[in-house]
DNA sequence: AAAAGCCCCTGGATGC
DNA sequence: TGCATCCAGGGGCTTT
């Protein structure tokens, strides 16, 4: 689910409100994609000094050390008093003397990791092969345009990584091309530098106005005060196989690049 | 080095 | 109703 937006307006709806809190209790479920990588008693009494984001992950900052959050393909946080028996998938709980920060993530892929700092190794080897970031003013064309003219991948599968600009995952990534008229199986290193400023430009055009919305729910997304999302609504070609484009009304297509789906449009998306 | 495939896991929708 | 199949906002790791 949680892309850069749905990462972003979850941070922005719970970021202020456990600042300063301390920690008072930590609650283990189910394994989740990687151990927590610290005893978690270790954490109590630890102050949280602010949450930061980072590509798709979380910062919790807390007076020694960070927690890294990651929502994977499920997960959504929940910071409430409602401090009630954990349901079937909540399987990770951070108590402090502000509010429980709870984790819900049927499918587990997502992960919480504590590093001791941001430049430990453990950080490190998560953050550190990130690209920049679109939403604060490093996201250049230069750079840009350099690093797709080194890749013959499909331009689709190279915003999925995020090697040169990260949080622009499988919804992200339709739209923006769509936006930009590029077709997703375009060669990266034929995009030319016209169409790579256009690119740009659709990144973070539709990463800030999903921001603006609440980010997208397609079936189960909420920020940390329960609230949904609605770009969805807003979406041009993503989850609309079948139905018509809304600026050409030629028929939306779905094909599979990299065992995920992409959906675009045959007229508007120029290869 | 880069590209492509393979998993991790649960649940909802669809079809027979 | 039951059961099989396909699909789902990610990404690290392994193999080519």
């Amino acid at each position: 689910m949680p892309e850069l937006p749905e990462v972003e307006v979850t941070r922005l709806s719970f970021a202020d409100r456990i600042a300063g809190a301390r920690v008072t209790g930590v609650r283990l479920g189910k394994p989740l994609r990687w151990p927590l990588g610290c005893v978690s008693e270790s954490l109590l009494g630890r102050q949280v000094l602010g949450v930061r984001r980072r590509g798709k992950y979380l910062l919790v900052d807390l007076n020694e050390g960070v927690l890294l959050w990651h929502l994977g393909m499920s997960g959504s946080l929940r910071f409430s008093d409602d401090r009630s028996a954990a349901q079937t998938h909540d399987h990770f709980d951070l108590d402090t003397t502000q509010g429980l920060l709870r984790l819900n993530d049927p499918r587990r892929f997502g992960a919480v990791v504590y590093a001791p700092s941001e430049q430990s190794a453990q950080a490190v080897k998560l953050l550190g092969h990130l690209g920049v970031e679109p939403l604060n003013g490093s996201f250049e064309l230069e750079a840009f345009h350099q690093g797709l003219r080194k890749r013959k991948t499909a331009i689709k599968q190279l915003l999925l990584g995020g090697e040169l600009v990260v949080g622009v995952g499988n919804i992200y990534a339709s739209e923006a091309l769509f936006l930009a008229g590029i077709r997703p199986t375009t060669r990266a290193d034929r995009v030319s530098r016209p169409r790579a400023e256009k690119l740009r430009l659709a990144i973070i055009d539709v990463l800030s106005r999903a921001v603006k919305k609440g980010g997208s729910t397609l079936r189960d997304f909420s920020n940390a005060d329960g609230q949904q999302g609605y770009f969805q609504l807003e979406a041009h070609v993503y989850d609309r196989v079948g139905e018509p484009c809304r600026v050409c009304g030629t028929t939306i297509r779905r094909i599979q690049q990299g065992q995920r789906s992409t959906y675009y449009c045959t007229r508007c998306q120029k290869p």
